[in-house]
DNA sequence: TCCGGGAATGACAGCGCTACCATTTATATT
DNA sequence: AATATAAATGGTAGCGCTGTCATTCCCGGA
């Protein structure tokens, strides 16, 4: 009652294994009649390759290893899906690793996934812990980090500057007439970098130096409670850039729940373009990230290297743009 | 350059290849001194087992496949968390297969699958295509069917009924006094079983039959076309259920930008808990879905097959709770 | 002192497949 | 007809690890 093996197949084919494993990989090298009697085997006995032999024989897994600080973000799915499109096409699957935000997890994982021999790795989110680093430049194999440039990646990054984003908004806050401002964002790098981008494109212009208030996590009610606080503490505030929509959502609602006028008597952005965002009234100003194209733009590139084609630039920014609606 | 193999962790150590493998899967086998000075050889060398080769050796694979239609869906994200979390405690990893909702490339997917010798499979839904069944009965590994009950799944299902569901929502919009309903739904089992279930608690009330009003898909702004549709249709209409949170936040939505009075003139409510929907005023009434703890109990039945223990039942109802609040 | 028994370790074969090279057969060229 | 060339196929070895069984070593008890 266990799986049948190559053999079997070949036996039944009246062939040899190796002509069955070719009709499979490469069947232009096998002729026709024979191709189909092994297609006529194989279907007869329901044989699945048993892809850990082929792995070790062949030194070629077919995986792609990705590593997700979680996902559980919306956000985050975008890119997997945008990955998964783009290495289907030659025949890779994704191996997935959710370390949780945590240090320690991730390097136990990174074990986990290099034990499966992936042909690369692609993270979201930049590397930064050293050993770690040095781990990955130890692989070699292409290594992809997504969604937050750096000067210097393991190997290859994919994605946007999450401090020019922060700067893109402040300059359009006070196009609009907003001056004093607000930043509500994570403990995380990207939303320390959009924060650093926001504060220096506001002393730039010679504006006051934004209030910055931390959140531990991201949903609407955090994003309510920052804003409650931010009127509480600074009333006289014009205008609130929220790291994520879905914390903007809760600033939106807030203002909405305590009749605050939006944008006349305060504005406020976000980032991510979510549906929600768009559709609420007023619409939210938000930060489109091409998020399905990191991971789409991951894959080909993973796929290209592994064609063996010429290597392209080390840092691949993607870009974003700036979604004026009502509520700014 | 190439990786470290167990035989050269083996003579640094000053040890046999055996020993370094027991080291690492069973350190009680090993004496402590020795066991040290493979650890440090490990350390040394940056030595990461090849696990394909231990896959074809051991016959374990420590994989488990999972299904998903799509990972788009944040609603299905909270399973995987589940069904990762109650796996990672047993060491087994998760090899994630999106196949997007085609039936073609949902048996291309399982072979993909199935050729790593996962130890177990995980679907998201219920397997409906008969030869797809076949093949999963073939396999002799553990099989589990989520978020939808059927009386006859594969091998094991755990989830909720849907037509249950449907059927608690009926009722509760009849008590509060709402009998010209409508629900609005995707094409799927899921969606159609929740309709069912609405129309028949209806039939057996004596309340007029449902309109049912069908969408492609499943975003905020199909929710808002449904709505002004069935007004359109039938502006007697007195109730609505959208199958999922996310069209019934586009219903209330387009219920404010109408100026319709919820719940007054408009009961609505919805399935599946979404944080937003919460946060909206009028607060939405919904199914509240055990997402996570579907993934999870998945896992746990998993990881106690795996070793060995009684199987349970064969269909585990987790429930579900109707969520009163503002809107109906 | 000898022996039995368990702890620690190792030798060997083989998991199922594919790379490499050799061989056979069919087809084209002179 | 003889040779060159390509297409089709197969034999053998080995990918890196672990299961099985054998061996060595040490200790306590008779």
């Amino acid at each position: 009652m266990s799986r049948p093996r190559i053999e079997e197949v070949a036996a039944r084919a009246g062939t040899s294994a190796i002509t069955v494993s070719r009709a499979l990989r490469d069947p232009s090298k096998v002729a026709p009649a024979t191709r189909a009697r092994v297609m006529a085997a194989i279907a007869a006995l329901g044989y699945i390759p048993n892809l850990s032999a082929s792995s070790l024989a062949s030194r070629r897994s077919g995986i792609v290893g990705l590593l997700v600080p979680t996902i559980d973000n919306s956000i985050f799915a975008a890119t997997v899906q945008g990955l998964t499109d783009a290495i289907a096409t030659a025949g890779l699957q994704l191996l997935l690793g959710d370390f949780r935000y945590s240090e320690e997890g991730e390097k136990t994982l990174v074990r986990a996934l290099v034990g499966r021999q992936p042909e690369a790795l692609v993270v979201v989110g930049v590397v930064r812990d050293a050993a770690l680093r040095s781990m990955l430049l130890q692989l070699a194999i292409p290594v992809i980090e997504t969604w937050d440039l750096t000067a210097k990646p393991v190997d290859i990054v994919v994605g946007f500057s999450n401090k020019a984003a922060g700067a893109a908004m402040a300059r359009h806050l006070l196009s609009r007439g907003h001056r004093r401002l607000a930043f509500v964002g994570g403990r995380d790098h990207r939303a320390a970098a959009r924060a650093q981008g926001f504060a220096t494109a506001l002393k730039e212009a010679g504006a006051p130096a934004p209030l910055i208030e931390s959140v531990d996590s991201a949903t609407i009610a955090d994003g309510r409670r920052a804003l409650a606080h931010i009127l509480s503490t600074a009333p006289k505030t014009e205008g609130v850039f929220f790291a994520t929509d879905v914390l903007a959502v809760g600033g939106l609602l807030e203002c909405q729940s305590r009749g605050i006028a939006v944008p006349k008597r305060l504005a406020v952005a976000g980032l991510g373009d979510l549906e929600i965002a768009r559709e609420l009234s007023p619409a939210l100003t938000t930060v489109r990230i091409p998020a399905y194209e990191i991971g789409r733009r991951a894959g080909e590139i993973v796929v290209g290297r592994l064609r063996g084609e010429a290597a392209g630039p080390r840092v691949v920014d993607l870009g974003f743009s700036v979604l004026v609606r009502d509520s700014t």
